[in-house]
DNA sequence: AGGAGGATGATCACAACT
DNA sequence: AGTTGTGATCATCCTCCT
């Protein structure tokens, strides 16, 4: 309500400040002087470093380009000969390790981008990216790290934005995993190289890099802890809902009927994008910033059925005369499982269930409730009941006998989830768990799709990135949408075989293409499949929340995270998809 | 090899309180 | 205005077992 018109003059209060400008440029130079030694030659551009280079010869400025020193370049080709351009890049990353001391390159770096500024109270250790203590690793030109690191630099990226994927996804991270960091770098960058070139009407890319950089410098602020003063709250926070209803749902279809769209962001083709409400701070901005300045629109799904699921989608649908799926899904947890209700204490006041999870609760924690609880014969104690109920709401368990607990079979996650029962019989229990639990809930999902139905009465062509075990393709289909091609991007072989398996048991006419690694679809390729059959109307996608939700206890890493970074991708794609013509 | 089971906090927003 | 408490959360990693 309030905030489609005040969100904006939060966000443009200081981004264009000389603090921003400074930290794009810490963040930069720090990204390719860590272990680059010949730092004034590769600050600038590229085609300055080039220029500098010593000879014309095309090795050198193949070298050269990837940020090593002209110096370097000619005493390794005068080495091994400039055939021979493996060992010369051998020998110039075991070059690089050698001569650089990143502990005080970083000294350097710090000092001259903070030092006049009253931010230079920050302490000189960036913790997260001095992890270069395993000496072995640098001075060993054929350690695991050097390995990857080569590895990468053969496909084409630089050795700075190769060592700073490994120092920020980690040692154990696959080539794969690296590669789709340094793309989502890439990306911010390339935005700001165009941006002079494309005159398309749309957000200034310069200005969403600066915010990302900006979430990645505000969240290693947080690790440092200062200690004496707490850092400047960002007044872009997300603002969420409550009651956390969106743009409206379905008894509370009237709350809004209207809203102004960004220019950028109308369509077709339409998109609709989603994720867990509940991230880390700055996460949605970003996610906003990125996907054309649409404000997200956060929805618990326990307005739809028996489960709470909070989630924020962005998307640029319409929001006037949608309509719920047929018949309603149970609303309370005794409608959705009648049975229960026998062994249902009254102190247990839940109507509603908790966010379905990837993971269920142990049998030793169900036994442990029903121990404490056999002790008595009427009411347990408060004391007990807390307990209980606490362990209740975190695992999502139901009574399912006296005094006993138990959390949900899979074909129940499937009916609350509003998939058809059985959807994902066949796989093991862990993964059915796994597979429901990161999917949508259908009838959230096909409240905000139902408008497509009048606007395309002959079906759809549909782009799923992410698309787990079909979520966004059975929402639409119980619309009564008719699916004319779907492009499935999914990595997981057991999700694509769940979605395959209910292609076929529905008798779908259209066809199924699905792939199974975003990171592969280029240009080249969505122009075959748009070509192929007139582009594509509608672009769902849930990325990866697992560096997202507070669930995971490891490595909540927020959107630059291993899996998900991933969303760079859905962005990337969809602003493909939106720009070739058909 | 692969599945099942079990143990493992942290972060954030909001409410309630001093 | 600052502090404390409370509730909620599309998870990961290790070990054991078949």
């Amino acid at each position: 309500m309030d905030g489609n018109t005040s969100g904006e003059d939060g966000n443009d209060i200081d981004w264009s400040t000389e603090d921003e400008l400074e930290i794009e440029s810490f963040t930069l130079s720090s990204s390719s002087s860590l272990t680059v030694p010949g730092r004034e030659a590769i600050v600038g551009s590229g085609e300055a470093s080039s220029s500098q280079g010593p000879s014309n010869s095309k090795v050198v400025d193949h070298f050269v380009g990837m940020g090593f020193s002209g110096k370097m370049v000619a005493k390794a080709i005068q080495e091994h000969g400039e055939e021979n351009t493996d060992s010369i890049l051998e020998t110039l990353l075991t070059y690089s390790a050698l001569e650089s001391s990143p502990q005080e390159q970083q000294q350097v770096d710090c000092d001259d981008q903070f030092s006049s500024d009253s931010k230079a109270s920050f302490p000189d250790d960036f913790s997260d990216i001095d992890s270069y203590s395993d000496n072995e690793d640098i001075l060993n030109p054929t350690s695991e790290k050097n390995k990857k690191l080569l590895s990468l630099v053969n496909m084409g990226y630089t050795v700075g934005e190769a060592s700073i994927a490994i120092e920020r996804c980690g040692l154990d991270s696959t080539v794969v995993e690296l590669t789709d960091f340094i793309c989502a770098a890439q990306m911010a960058r390339a935005e700001d190289a165009h941006l002079p070139l494309e005159e398309k009407p749309r957000l200034n890319h310069a200005y969403k890099k600066r915010k990302l950089l900006e979430y990645e410098l505000l969240k290693k602020k947080k690790h440092m802890r200062l200690g004496n003063k707490t850092i400047d709250e960002d007044d872009e926070a997300v603002h969420l809902p409550n009651p956390m209803v969106g743009f409206g749902i379905p008894s509370e279809p009237c709350l809004k009927t209207h809203r102004n769209l960004p220019e950028a962001a109308l369509g077709p083709p339409y998109f609709y994008y989603e994720n867990v409400a509940l991230t880390p701070k700055g996460v949605w901005s970003t996610i906003s910033r990125f996907l054309y300045d649409v404000q997200p629109e956060f929805v618990d799904s326990k307005y739809f059925c028996a489960a709470a699921r909070k989630r924020g989608y962005v998307h640029n649908l319409p929001i006037e005369n949608r309509f719920p799926l047929i018949p309603l899904p149970p609303h309370t947890i005794h409608e959705a499982f009648p049975l229960i209700r026998k062994w249902w204490p009254s102190w247990d006041t839940r109507t509603k269930l908790n966010c379905l999870l990837t993971s269920i609760a142990s049998a030793k924690s169900t036994e442990r409730i029903r121990k404490a609880l056999e002790d008595y014969d009427g009411e347990p104690p408060l004391r007990v009941q807390k307990y209980v109920l606490d362990e209740c709401r975190k695992w999502n368990l139901v009574w399912v006998g006296r005094n006993k607990v138990a959390p949900l079979e899979p074909d129940e996650v499937e009916m609350l989830l509003g998939f058809p029962k059985n959807h994902t019989r066949g796989i093991s229990r862990t993964d059915r768990y796994k597979s429901l639990g990161n999917s949508f809930q259908i009838d959230t999902v096909a409240y905000h799709l139902s408008v497509l139905k009048d606007m395309f009465p002959n079906g759809i062509n549909l782009l799923s990135l992410f698309s787990g075990i079909g979520g966004a393709e059975i929402a639409l289909h119980r619309l009564g949408i008719r699916l004319k091609n779907v492009v499935s991007v999914e990595i997981s072989a057991v999700n694509r075989n769940v979605v395959r398996s209910w292609w076929e048991q529905t008798n779908q006419r259209g066809n199924l293409y699905d792939l199974d690694d975003v990171q592969q679809l280029n240009g080249d390729r969505l122009e075959h499949y748009m070509t192929l059959f007139g582009g594509f109307d509608l672009v769902v996608g849930g990325s990866p929340c697992n560096n997202l939700t507070g669930s995971n206890r490891l490595h909540r890493d927020g959107l630059e995270g291993k899996e998900s970074s991933l969303f760079y991708h859905y962005y990337r794609i969809l602003d493909l998809v939106r720009s070739i013509k058909t």
